[in-house]
DNA sequence: ATGAAAGCGCTAACAG
DNA sequence: CTGTTAGCGCTTTCAT
């Protein structure tokens, strides 16, 4: 490996004057730089970034890092974009890593972003008492959490109204005559999926309906689970005639499933989904769904972060984003 | 900041036992390492890896760096979920970019990894003659090609057999007795949306169809112009009785315009899309589909590089992956 | 079993 | 305008 001393040496000066070509500083006279740069090229010489951030690490590495529980869902990928998006508009630069819900794997990311001298972070933490990540911000990491947040400590978050948003895809249900509604949830381990539950339980009593928790199937969020408990919610002896799916990629489970069962949506069976992703239109029916403002959550958590990159010691701000019910066909009218 | 020093005055040891305790190394007495770890603990230290690197700057990072196109784009998910599973099942770590197709944005991520001092790199190249990424190949990186190879450089490439993959599609069309097959193209920059409409036009040759050239239409692939273009396609006089969209958005852009002018799938017009994803199934009706193994391509380019880093000096290798024609409801019968 | 000290490659005072 | 030098945080001989 070629290094700046030596470079230094074949082009006979000091390893400062390399270093302040490569830094452009002007203070080095047109024939050494030339003479300098020629060596450079000559010696293919590039410098190491490891050793200049180790050097002064006070400086900003102007990349942020992203830590993504499941990058097959496109709910975060639209946050991701939102990110991208604004971080380039800001100069910063986005890494990003997939845990694919694993605790391991999400620690494993933690620790690569932080070392990698990231800024900042931008995370959804597995649940509300993810340690690696209350460890990192209590470090003085700037972290903002995305669609989650966290309990034991005091930290920015992004996150939606996942109770009102279940609270009115389940009204919606009501109010157009159905009783009997199934839910398939996410993970109870999940904050937004208990919020979610939760909506979905206040909605039923507020309307004088008891909670049957033979309506209501938990699963890990996947198509696959989606697609197998709308089969078993279906064909139980007294079948829901409204369906909430929990997530994007249920509701595309449940579509499956019930095109495979031939049966009419809104007639035999009307379905409300939570997230709004952009294949709804192209389902058939058009999907009615709570949509969540994925880009937007991910615009603002990115603001924060450079804002709290600039100073570390503003007050913490959580920002509740308002989700919105997007009627179209699947849910009959 | 807490470094290692810091942790050794508090422990009353030397820095040197302090490292010895972080590296397992047998030679530490049960005690003090017990009392090191206290401390560590207590501290909240973490070691830095930009200093271990520089240090013994041998040592893999067991990181790998990818640059994908589109991330919006299901397609380049799969690819990254088999590359980041391989990658974990091998103890690499993936940070991952998305460039959204701008050149600079490609520059500056590339950048960014490279001196992020990754061990090698997945690349999806603009075009066969990127020029950053031949750069990088030159000075050395471990660099695997996916979805596009590169023209001017020998590299390792995971691709598909785009040509065979659009001949079939065309002429499954062509078999159920269309003659008018509209074709929406990606940008004709992009290698594989040229592949893909060589594999169209010589499908119509074969069966003696002329080259219809008001039939095909080129985009971004993005949704928003496949919904514009099949508008465009079904409003001609003449219009096509079969559509073969050249990639997943596209694709659900037509099913949107289709179900907009209130046609029927595949009776007023039959689909074929290059791409199968997850939602295919759950289209109504079911999309039939040039399947690309994406998450094998992911699989297969990983691997390929992580041999490619234990021996940089292996002959380059193109994998050339089969597509698969999955028949659904969308074409007819 | 532990410590002292020499760097890894680079930058930034400080001095000239 | 250019050179000398002291580290950045860590690992690793070489002593003890």
């Amino acid at each position: 490996m070629v290094k700046l001393r030596d470079v230094a040496y074949k082009a006979g000066v000091s390893t400062a004057t390399v270093s302040r070509v490569l830094n452009n500083d002007t203070s080095v006279s047109i024939e050494t730089r030339k003479k300098v740069e020629k060596v450079i090229h000559s010696l293919n010489y590039i410098p190491s970034r490891t050793a200049q951030r180790l050097r002064h690490q006070q400086k900003k590495s102007n990349i942020i890092g992203i830590v993504i529980p499941d990058i097959q869902n496109p709910f975060y990928i639209d946050v991701l974009q939102g990110i991208e998006d604004t971080a380039y508009d800001n100069e910063y630069a986005v890494l990003a890593s997939n845990f694919s819900q694993s605790e391991k794997r999400e620690k494993l990311y933690l620790d690569i972003l932080k070392s990698e001298s990231v800024d900042g972070l931008i995370a959804a933490p597995l649940d509300e008492h993810d340690e690696t990540i209350i460890e990192l911000v209590k470090r003085g990491l700037p972290i903002v959490c995305v669609d989650r947040g966290l309990n034991d400590i005091d930290v920015d978050a992004v996150v939606v109204d996942n109770f009102k948003g279940a609270y009115d895809a389940t009204k919606l249900l009501i109010d157009l005559g159905h009783r009997h509604i199934g839910f398939i949830s996410g993970l109870i381990r999940i904050p937004t999926s208990r919020q979610r539950l939760d909506g979905y339980k206040q909605a039923l009593q507020d309307f004088g309906i008891d909670y049957d928790e033979t309506l209501v199937k938990f699963s890990d969020s996947k198509r696959d689970s989606g697609q197998q408990l709308t089969k078993e919610l279906l064909q139980m002896k007294n079948p829901p005639t409204a369906l909430f799916t929990g997530n994007n990629l249920l509701t595309l489970g449940a579509f499956e499933s019930i095109h495979q069962l031939n049966l009419n949506i809104p007639n035999d069976i009307a379905i409300v989904g939570f997230d709004d992703m952009y294949w709804a239109n192209s389902l058939n029916p058009p999907l009615t769904a709570v949509s969540q403002p994925g880009y937007e959550i991910g615009r603002r958590a990115a603001e924060m972060l450079f804002q709290r990159i600039e100073n570390n010691d503003r007050p913490t701000v959580h920002v509740v984003l308002k989700t919105k019910l997007v009627i179209r066909r699947s849910c009959g009218s």
